[in-house]
DNA sequence: TTCCCTTCGAGAACATCGTTCGCGAACACT
DNA sequence: AGTGTTCGCGAACGATGTTCTCGAAGGGAA
């Protein structure tokens, strides 16, 4: 039982072989296949064949799959770009949230990895880090601003998840579900939801996240 | 491309012979197998096994391990107890929080499959219409309501997930690496978060989802 | 330069997975 | 009894995560 996380582990001296690699490398193109492919698709064997070597040389570099899509989505938050803390907490939380929609726009299989695996690494403690410094004057407690951030991640992925689900063939099925339900007549209150008018303009992105944080936080 | 949804694949006539198993009791059989040794553990081979037949047979009653997971989460959805809708929205909002909560505890497995797949199914269905119907003199629009059933089932999940990770391994290896991210210093705010105190009081399952509902829907 | 010790690369192997094929057996209906 | 249809499922296929093993490669000491 190794109780040591994926991020402490050390290169070594120099003693021995060099590495041809790191695992930034490594990293980084498990994040290319999970791009161009899916999450599906990242499988030991094809992200060794992106790097052109083996499927048993990635456990040089990671101790397994899992460490391995830790390590994708530490990185994937190395992309923020947090500006100096200042101005109103809210809108400082807004920006982070809003980065993060457009990350998991650009990296589809990060929602799934945020919701799922709670780990967080050096990129994840930064933007925590700057989430709290936003917070600082805020007289919440300690517990209810990592709350907070817990919820403003949660959310972000769940809501782009959605919209991410929008052109998806899963949606068609459920499409097609709800019309056999809307027929049989015994959920009046999801048909007026779901006929009534053009489905009333779905709430904005900032606009939720913006009534959650304040529900949560307070207007201040 | 099959588009029609699980849900709606009828049973056969009585023509041919008879099944000897139904889908009830396949998705059951999962179930009992993922309340014992987890989602993991539940591969086609392993449920067969738990019914006594071969991994083969269960695709006469299943499209693929997909579908099973579906089945699964709305089956778990059945144990809603659906109160009579009467009274203010929020606490009857509340009610259903706290019993998907419990649910989740029950099965630990519920949570990952609620928050990365949103397929609604019977059970689920009704669960959604129950909630349309707690808000039914509420004046907010239709997006916003199907909105927050939405923020309900993801954040009820994702809090449940984090309390039971309190007792994984999981837990260790990021304690031991906040405990390094501390040391080096670099991190003030997120060290003053976490060694100010006792951790001030974790704020409580229902405050924070009462907190979250108030903001989006408003005071009412 | 030579040697050694450590580390690296990776082929082969193992257990397991989801899924498909095909066929014999079983039942309902005529 | 015969026929049409469905069911159960052994066998097989391709792919997966991971471990074992060992030859090769390089740095530092001699």
């Amino acid at each position: 039982m190794e109780t040591v996380p994926v991020w402490l582990r050390e290169r070594r001296t120099g003693v021995g072989r060099p590495a041809e690699r790191s695992r930034a490398e490594v990293t980084a193109a498990a994040i290319t296949l999970a791009d161009r492919e899916g999450l599906a698709a990242v499988s030991m064997r094809r992200v060794a064949a992106e790097l052109g070597t083996g499927a048993a040389s990635l456990y040089r570099y990671v101790d397994s799959r899992d460490d391995l899509l830790d390590l994708m989505t530490d990185e994937a938050a190395a992309a923020y770009q947090l500006p100096p803390p200042g101005g109103p907490w809210l809108a400082g939380l807004l920006e982070v949230c809003r980065q993060g929609r457009e990350l998991m726009l650009r990296h589809p299989w990060l929602p799934e990895l945020v919701l799922t695996r709670s780990a967080l690494g050096p990129h994840g403690t930064d933007l925590l880090e700057h989430v709290l410094a936003i917070l600082a004057e805020h007289p919440a407690g300690a517990g209810r601003k990592l709350e907070a951030f817990a919820v403003m991640s949660t959310l972000t992925a769940a809501l782009a998840l959605n919209e991410m689900n929008g052109s998806s063939g899963a949606r068609q099925r459920q499409g097609a579900y709800l019309a056999h339900v809307i027929a049989a007549g015994r959920h009046p209150h999801l048909t007026a939801a779901l006929t009534g008018g053009p489905l009333t303009p779905a709430p904005r992105f900032e606009e939720t996240l913006s009534r959650v944080l304040v529900g949560l936080l307070g207007e201040e």
